[in-house]
RNA sequence: GCGGUAGUGGUGAAGUGGUUAACACACUGGUUUGUGGAUCCAGCAUGCGAGGGUUCGAUCCCCUUCUACCGCCCCA
């Protein structure tokens, strides 16, 4: 029996045609939508030098610390497979200097493709997955950052989506942040005994984690923890308030959770995820999560510049259309099936289907010199709208039969007008109807 | 990185320590030899994820490994 000798890498999946034309609707409405936003797309490398991951990211996150795909190539370089796109995206903004007087500012820029993060694979979870994600650079303005958070809820309605929830918090600016941590701290360090044991590792670490924990235990303190709303400095109360209030204005629904979190550690200021509130996705119900980040181009050598950006799971975005119901039909149907019968016929036959396909139709043909039945029954599984047939007999005579498959009409053609005039057959065949 | 469940043909799956591994769907061929979606007939795993071990004998027991799924951590 077939045994294959190869699998595919752990947590990484082959898209199949049935597939395909899902991913190709979400990245093309992707494409419209973001353009509309006056989004340009960038492409960027699938890996880096390791460094610009674990410089942005923070060298204490999971990230960095234990996600990350990297090596080192034939010459000693560390390099790491990207496993969010943001990284990149700053690089080449430094690197091609796009902050230069010639650009317009903001620059924005939207990005789709293949992430990597070397975990266990889960719900909605995979060593290789797929983002499609947004930075806009050069604004501070909450404009900005509500237009962003507007864009993707404008993508996912027009994907169709439904039972959405928006939840934002701010983590404030460096000195607000600072404040607040120092604050969490004293909070929760008298009951350090009673935290889960993750939260005591959290607490050393990264204390407003301790905030996300689903640990009942945890969750206790964290109710009545101090809000870093509390802590914020002028600036960053100006900029959340402003923030809400244009999200008002458009209209867009969304909730304030103060003890939201990202992963990443470079964000501050605003933050943002959407999620679904069904319960399809399991524990993979954030599809898209962003913020923004103003120390990231400094780090990275450029001048001192604010960014706004997003990312959003293609995975579990995928899986959500379809539990919603809202995925596009994947259409494999065909026009016309040429079915051939005797060998003479072979060559005939390419060229039929050739000059179909000529016209503009979808086409298809036996290859496998099987009786006339079976090519029939192919073309009924496909759908096929018209057979064409020729066998020895119309090759003589230079002629084809075409059979209208849905009511079993067939009518002869003269192959010389099938090459010159196939649709207008087709228009006086409709008319007989 | 930790814990749990599972792995039989193209698919869904039944099954037992011992001669030919159910059944269904799909597929292929046939049902007077050149025409479809129905019916009927036939064919379709020397093999039960891989590698070891126990046994007279293992798909079924044990170990290892790989993979998938679920949970934790974390995250898209």
């Amino acid at each position: 029996m077939a045994k294959p000798i190869f699998q595919k890498p752990k947590g990484t999946a082959d898209l199949l045609p049935g597939k395909t034309a899902q991913w190709q609707h979400v990245e093309a409405v992707a494409r419209v939508l973001f353009g509309d936003y006056n989004f340009k797309e960038i492409r960027t490398p699938l890996f880096e030098n390791f460094e610009v991951f674990s410089r942005s990211a923070g060298d204490t996150s999971d990230v960095v610390t234990k996600e990350m795909y990297d090596f080192h190539d034939k010459g000693d370089r560390h390099i790491a497979l990207r496993p969010e796109g943001t990284a990149g995206v700053v690089r080449a903004y430094v690197e091609n200097k796009l902050y230069g007087p010639e650009f317009d500012k903001p620059y924005k820029t939207f990005y789709m493709g293949p992430m990597f993060r070397y975990e266990r694979p889960q719900a909605g979870r995979f060593r290789q997955f797929h983002q499609i994600g947004a930075e806009a650079f050069g604004s501070d303005s909450p404009a900005l950052d509500a237009e962003i958070i507007a864009m993707v809820v404008d993508f996912f309605k027009t994907l169709g989506l439904k039972n959405l929830k928006v939840a934002i918090n701010t983590l404030g600016d460096k000195e607000s942040r600072d404040a607040y941590r120092q604050a969490l701290i004293a909070y929760l360090k008298p009951h350090f005994d009673e935290l889960s044991a993750d939260s005591q590792e959290r607490l050393e670490k990264n204390p407003l984690r301790v905030l996300d924990s689903k640990d009942p235990r945890d969750k206790v303190f964290v109710a009545d923890a101090p809000s870093i709303l509390d802590y914020l400095s002028e600036k960053s109360i100006k900029h959340w308030e402003k923030l809400q209030e244009i999200l008002t204005t458009l209209g867009l629904n969304f909730e304030i959770d103060t003890t939201m979190v990202r992963g990443l550690d470079y964000y501050n200021d605003t933050i943002f995820e959407i999620m679904t509130t069904d319960d399809s996705l399991k524990g993979a119900a954030t599809i898209a999560g962003g913020g923004r980040y103003s120390g990231l181009v400094e780090e990275f050598g450029g001048p001192e510049t604010p960014g706004v950006g997003f990312g959003i799971g293609v995975e579990r975005l995928l899986d959500l259309l379809a539990a919603q119901n809202v995925s596009p039909d994947d259409n494999q149907n065909i026009d016309f099936y040429v079915v051939n019968i005797g060998d003479e016929t072979d060559i005939a036959a390419t060229k039929i289907v050739q000059a179909v396909r000529a016209f503009g139709y979808v086409a298809e043909r036996d290859y496998l010199a099987r009786s006339a039945k079976a090519q029939f029954k192919t073309a009924d599984r496909c759908h096929a709208q018209y057979v064409i047939t020729i066998g020895e007999k119309e090759l003589e005579n230079q002629v084809v039969n075409i059979k209208n498959m849905a009511n079993g009409q067939q009518t002869s053609v003269d192959l010389a007008t099938l090459y010159t005039n196939l649709p207008t057959i087709l228009d006086a065949e409709g008319d007989k109807e």
